[in-house]
RNA sequence: GCCGCGGUAGUAUAGCCCGGCCAAGUAUGCGGGCCUUUCAAGCCCGUGACCCGGGUUCAAAUCCCGGCCGCGGCACCA
């Protein structure tokens, strides 16, 4: 080795190019082999659990997803089992939405994430009640019936070791406890906390509230209504489920890096070991409205159109404008579990997306703020034009019949600049005209030729067009931010096919996806309603 | 302020644990070209990064120290 970084660096590249090729060849391959999530520490197949445990306070978006697709992925690699549990035990500030629930199965299945078992936890209290008696028998929690700012006194001047109620006997603490549940203490006058290190360097360690009272009277529990007023914290009732549901790992965000470190002397009492945890950044969308409470705002203020706003990046949101679950998995799969925040750029999704859709997309004409054009001189009584839906040729055609000897057609305004430049255009996938003259409002041609090649020999550029009639009004709704444009156009009349959800190719526009056909009594289209994907 | 965690091209990521296959890979973006009846797709070429400063070592993106910057937590929320 010392041998050869002495040599000269030329040198050295010369021997291994001669002598020790297969170094570099070793190296292509493996450079080669498919991206997949790393794996998980003390991971065996068969005996991974995952769980995705979100809040059913409000649908989940794009952030809260990632954890739910890596546990669910983990699950497949490591053919385990996977759990959905809802963590609904705030009925006062984090009241859980009752449709929350529903909404939250139906963007898993179509991420389309399937769970081996679901639980509710405000269904399960009597186990937080049970664990809650065995942490106090254990001396490893107590009842403190004074008010907060005692507490706090004792704890920042580290003076913990001898608050009171701290000092309770287990029978007391036991005593007081069932009190609790009885009823007898109202909303802040008591609660259960876990015994800490009374000197932990993070002082929001230090013997954190593992139960409170809640008045159910007042903030009812959409489950459960007010049939408990003594409810347990996150931290009590998520480190408590991962223990008893067989949880062996956790994923997610690291603004739960301190939670492990809380649950962990509950863990420790009851002599369980506690799950392997891996944290990762936090995820931003740009473009996108990410902040649950401004979604919350939005959306309870009725200025949003939905949970699925197309401006939204709730899962809802995304695909509403048109994303995929298989983008939106690649995406999270492609960032991965790294500790550091990521910005996803949305061109970034939407190229992942676009390589999902393209092949799929069928090619639609459409012109926004259409301009007529009369096309005279046609050599034609009527004719059809063919035309595939997809330069791939395989998703069909439709026919498109041009009357002569004239004809008014639409064309977009945003192309006058360029019809001004050229004396000859060709109408997309149909013939070429000669522009005879533009004014604001109408702009009249005659008829050129018919083949592209003539087209080419012009250097005409090619647009999209529609015919006057059979062509239906388009509405496509622009999300940019916190704003929605509409545009107003015409389709093509094959427009008329298309199905609400389906995701087109607005040719020269971009890619959209149908979000509604309003037709009238007879079942007539009447308008098509749209919604800009990306380009 | 206190506690904790990070910093690789415009963006996202691989490599870091275990120093040498790193002259730093990939995707996307951007620039150029080819192809094409779309401003889509495809193909080719190019562009561009190890936060800064020290140290250890024959050898540092990788290990150590200091700084700077960023993020998270500090609830009777989850």
């Amino acid at each position: 080795m010392r041998e050869v970084n002495s040599l000269p660096l030329e040198e050295q590249k010369r021997l291994l190019e001669e002598e020790y090729s297969w170094v570099l060849e070793t190296r292509k391959k493996r450079e080669e082999k498919e991206k997949t999530l790393p794996p998980l520490p003390g991971a065996a197949e068969g005996r991974v659990v995952t769980r995705f445990a979100p809040n059913p306070d409000f649908a989940i978006h794009l952030g809260n997803a990632r954890p739910a697709i890596l546990s669910y992925e983990y699950k497949v690699m490591y053919k385990g089992k996977f759990i959905l549990r809802f963590e609904d035990t705030d009925p006062r500030t984090k009241t859980p939405l009752p449709e929350a629930y529903e909404l939250i199965r139906r963007d898993l299945e179509w991420l389309g994430i399937k769970w081996d078992e679901e639980y509710i936890q405000s269904l399960r209290m009597p186990i937080y009640y049970d664990i809650a008696r065995r942490l106090i028998e254990n001396g490893c929690a107590y009842i403190d019936d004074r008010p907060g700012h005692e507490y706090r006194e004792y704890r920042n001047k580290g003076m913990l070791e001898k608050y009171p109620p701290r000092l309770r006997s287990v029978e007391e603490n036991l005593d007081l406890w069932e009190k609790m549940l009885e009823g007898v203490f109202s909303e802040g006058e008591a609660v259960l906390r876990v015994k800490t290190d009374p000197n932990h360097p993070d002082p929001s360690i230090r013997d954190w509230v593992a139960f409170r009272i809640i008045d159910t009277g007042k903030h009812p529990h959409p489950i459960v209504g007010d049939k408990y007023v003594v409810w347990p914290t996150y931290n009590l009732a998520a480190g408590v489920d991962d223990h008893l549901l067989g949880v062996t790992h956790i994923l997610r965000a690291k603004e739960h890096m301190q939670n492990t470190e809380k649950q962990k002397y509950v863990y420790e009492c009851l002599g369980w070991k506690y799950p392997e945890v891996i944290h990762f950044g936090r995820l931003k969308l740009e473009g996108f409205i990410m902040s649950k409470s401004t979604l919350k705002k939005l959306y309870e203020a009725g200025t949003a159109s939905g949970i699925d706003d197309p401006r939204f990046a709730t899962i809802a949101g995304l695909r509403r404008r048109g994303f995929t679950a298989e983008a939106i998995r690649k995406l999270i799969l492609e960032v991965g579990v790294k500790y550091t925040d990521a910005s996803i750029s949305f061109t970034n999704l939407a190229a992942i997306n676009r390589s999902i859709i393209d092949p799929m997309a069928r090619r639609i004409m459409v012109v926004l703020d259409p301009v007529p054009m009369l096309v005279e001189g046609i050599p034609w009584g009527e004719k059809s034009f063919e035309i595939p839906y997809h330069p791939n040729g395989r998703l069909g055609s439709r026919t498109i019949t041009v009357p002569g000897p004239s004809t008014t057609i639409y064309v977009s305004r945003s192309d006058l600049d360029l019809l001004r430049g050229a004396k000859i255009v060709r109408l997309m996938e149909a013939f070429n005209v000669e522009i005879t003259s533009i004014g604001v409002n109408e702009i009249k041609a005659r008829y050129h030729s018919q083949g592209l090649e003539e087209a080419r020999k012009h250097g005409a550029p090619i647009i999209q067009w529609v015919l006057a009639g059979g062509s239906i009004p388009i509405e496509l709704v622009v999300p940019e931010g916190l704003d929605l444009y509409h545009k107003m156009g015409l389709a093509e009349e094959a427009a008329k096919s298309l199905r609400r959800d389906e995701l087109v190719q607005l040719v020269r526009i971009g890619f959209a996806r149908i979000d509604a056909i309003e037709g009238d009594e007879r079942g007539n289209v009447r308008r098509v309603v749209a919604i800009f994907s990306h380009e």
